[in-house]
DNA sequence: TAGACCCAATCC
DNA sequence: GATTGGGTCTAC
């Protein structure tokens, strides 16, 4: 007979450790394989952590523990070899310990969802079909607000991927009252581009110079910081290509797969069929395909994703994260890892090299460089040599600045664009705002648009005549007269993306405007036709958020504006002027190329904020320098280490109770250079039904600080009946 | 007094 | 995370 512990399924914490059961039968069964088990009396999906011999009889053994202990059959065991390696293992564990989170949600976030250790996994389709919704009837009667937001959005497509549509609940309901249809599509597996095989440029004295660095470098990490243009691409190949040639791997990340395509095509055009690609974008059965590719040693490059660093390549050595500081690095909910410190774990644990590139370094980053932690290497010239644009800083308290037919868009700004139009060049608009006004509220009883779920304002959109929340997802009709007074002249405030479209559209004749943003990106195949068609200039304008911002290449802009700089640095976390700076330092660079000289304005209400003015001249540097101080004043990284405790329950006294429970229970300990902050009410204080109130932990030194705060989640005062969530270097607060 | 509702304990 | 069972509230 054998004994075998087993993590089960759910990541909570009051289950976050083995349970046994026995075992009779002769199927082979080991440690990390998936078991169905029966828990609670219920069928879940376990992970097993150990095998035992066991020569007690089972009833001696229950006698012995107090409990019965059920059994394992062998139909019950799931897989036939360990679901992933050593290395990958000891990656999880020490993931699972730095984030202070349970093991098995680890292994559920690292794993695809055919191989996740949860029972849904068997359910996971296995060849590549995907789904497709489309219209049959656009009648708006007796549907939900909910339900007529997805009907327009699909008739508005004609036919959409279904996930791309949005909620599972909402579209079933569509189904059942024949107003939509699915139906499967054979999925277009990623194929590589036919195009012929590229072989390696010439690199530059400079790439050359990185190049040398990086591989010589003592320090396993090392940060390139390499101003846009300047070529960090040529140095990854050439890096890739020198590890490939030692009979090495490499993990190549990339911050969104969709937003950065170029990466992917240069990989495969250097390295063809050695290349797997693992990201969001592909059906869970291309995902699985990709994955055992990799597992079974078939590709020796994986350009990624975030949770691409968990790809099982072995021999692993190097790993690139290019554009080190992008945000979506970290994931959002638990176990809440950031890529950037998995990779260094993995290039730890595997003895693999650390590259993080960037032209704007975090300052962790960039101060962890400075004092040799991480080695550094430097490139600060532009291959092309192409200058940067000329940049002017526009204060939007200034009336001389505008003319009178636009309240949002200055006289130069408009200026400009006209003579692009005129020369047959393009214009590049970023607002960090979706929608077409931010908010409504009734000026005669002073009723304010708020959503009922999370009390956040509404922002209404044009496109679908909407009102929405950006929080949550609610929506709403957009009523013509204030729910309150019956009053029909609502006042609407704020501007977005869409207000900006069709600002531009009123008042320059003939402007052809493009928007990208995430509503219009959540229909992929929509974002890519207006990308193409504004590259191949068809648009003279693309207005859009941040994301229009990143990564793509537009040959004709020579002009790139920043609607309103100061959106971010009213955000309340210590990191609004490093978000404002790389929003603009980003802005500029898109504008402007070989041939033709560009320009940049940045509109602003804060034309003296040093984020503003150093992110106009792209003075990294000086930047940093300054943030620093402000960190430093502060108390915010890199100068102390924050976690962020999150407590949540459906009865607020008792949420808040937990939280200050628990943070005298903190402060009870005496702790060495532990500071704490709130609890706090979040800005979004109740979500779905439940309360939240949070709880900063700053530090300087972390070992100590944290064995105390995973004893205390185990003890009873982390178990009221409040749920608390860690977050290990929040990006918030 | 049955049913609704809430909470805490338990799961091997 | 999901279920259970006991305690308390509530409507007729």
């Amino acid at each position: 007979m054998k004994l075998i512990g087993v993590l089960i399924q759910y990541g909570a914490r009051a289950v976050a450790r083995t349970f046994s059961y026995v075992y009779y039968g002769r199927k082979k069964i080991e440690p990390r394989f998936r078991v169905k088990i029966n828990f609670n009396n219920k069928e879940i999906m376990g992970f097993v952590t150990d095998v035992t011999d066991e020569n007690r009889s089972q009833e001696e053994l229950e006698q012995e523990l107090g409990y019965q202990i059920k059994e394992i059959k062998e139909a019950d065991i799931i897989d036939e070899e360990p679901l992933i390696n050593d290395e990958l293992m000891s990656l999880a564990e020490k993931v699972a310990d730095y984030y202070i989170s349970p093991l098995i949600g680890v292994l559920q976030a690292m794993l695809p969802k055919t191989l996740s250790p949860k029972l849904s996994s068997l359910h996971g389709p296995k060849i590549a079909y995907e789904k497709w919704v489309k219209c049959l009837d656009k009648d708006e009667e007796g549907l939900t607000p909910k339900q007529i937001e997805m009907l327009r959005l699909i008739a508005d497509n004609e036919e959409i991927l279904k996930k791309e549509a949005g909620s599972p609940a909402v579209l079933n309901a569509l189904i059942e009252k024949g107003k939509v249809q699915t139906f499967s599509k054979e999925k277009n597996r990623f194929v590589l581009p036919i195009e012929e095989r590229e072989n390696p440029h010439e690199m530059s004295v400079e790439q050359r110079i990185a190049y040398d660095n990086i591989l010589n470098s003592p320090k396993n990490v090392v940060l390139l910081q390499g101003v846009t243009g300047s070529g960090k691409t040529e140095v990854y190949l050439r890096l890739s290509e020198k590890y490939l040639d030692d009979g090495k791997t490499v993990l190549m990340l990339v911050p969104e797969i969709n937003l950065t395509p170029q990466m992917v095509e240069y990989f495969s055009r250097r390295f063809g069929p050695k290349v797997a690609i693992l990201h969001s974008e592909l059906t869970p059965g291309e995902r699985y395909d990709e994955y055992r590719r990799i597992a079974q040693g078939k590709a020796q490059i994986v350009v990624g994703a975030r949770s691409a660093i968990f790809a099982p390549l072995t021999n692993l050595g190097l790993i690139i994260l290019d554009e080190e500081h992008v945000e979506s690095y970290k994931q959002d909910n638990a176990p809440h890892y950031h890529a950037r410190e998995v990779a260094i774990f993995r290039g730890e644990i595997s003895g693999a090299k650390v590259l993080l590139g960037s032209a704007t370094p975090t300052l962790e980053t960039k101060a962890r460089a400075l004092r040799g932690v991480y080695g550094y290497a430097e490139m600060k010239h532009r291959v092309n040599q192409r200058p940067l644009p000329q940049t002017n800083i526009i204060d939007l308290c200034n009336r001389a600045n505008y003319d009178k037919c636009s309240e949002k868009l200055t006289k130069p700004v408009l200026n400009a664009i006209k003579e692009r139009m005129e020369r047959g060049e393009q214009s590049l608009l970023l607002i960090n705002r979706r929608g077409y006004w931010t908010a409504v509220n009734c000026p005669r009883c002073g009723y304010i648009f708020t959503c009922p779920q999370c009390g956040g304002n509404l922002t209404y959109h044009s496109y679908d005549k909407m009102l929405k929340c950006h929080h949550c997802g609610e929506v709403s009709i957009y009523p013509n007269e204030c729910p309150q007074c019956k009053n029909t002249k609502l006042r609407r405030v704020g501007y977005g993306t869409e207000r900006i479209e069709e600002e531009l559209n009123d008042i320059i004749p003939g402007i052809r405007v493009a928007r990208i943003d995430s509503d219009v990106s959540q229909v992929s195949k929509k974002m890519e036709s207006i990308l193409k068609d504004f590259k191949k200039g068809e648009y003279d304008v693309l207005v859009g958020t941040q994301m229009i911002a990143k990564g793509h290449d537009f040959p004709k802009v020579t002009m790139s504006s920043v609607v309103m700089a100061d959106i971010g640095l009213s955000l309340p976390t210590y990191r609004a002027a490093e978000r404002t700076f790389g929003l603009i330092a980003q802005a500029v660079g898109r504008s402007g190329r070989a041939d033709k000289e560009g320009i940049a304005y940045i509109q602003t209400y804060n034309p003296n904020h040093y984020a503003i003015v150093f992110g106009a001249t792209q003075d990294y540097e000086k930047f940093f320098l300054r943030e620093m101080m402000e960190r430093k004043n502060a108390q915010y990284p890199p100068f102390v280490y924050l976690i962020l405790l999150e407590f949540s329950c459906a009865n607020e006294e008792k949420c808040v109770n937990a939280a200050y429970d628990f943070k005298f229970a903190l402060q009870d300990r005496k702790l060495d250079t532990l500071t704490l902050v709130g609890p706090l009410t979040p800005f979004y204080s109740i979500v779905g039904g439940k309360y939240k109130r949070v709880l900063l932990l700053k530090m300087k030194k972390r070992d100590e600080i944290v064995s105390v705060l995973k004893e205390l989640l185990n003890s009873p005062i982390a178990n009221s009946g409040v749920d608390i969530t860690v977050d290990v270097d929040p990006l918030d607060y």
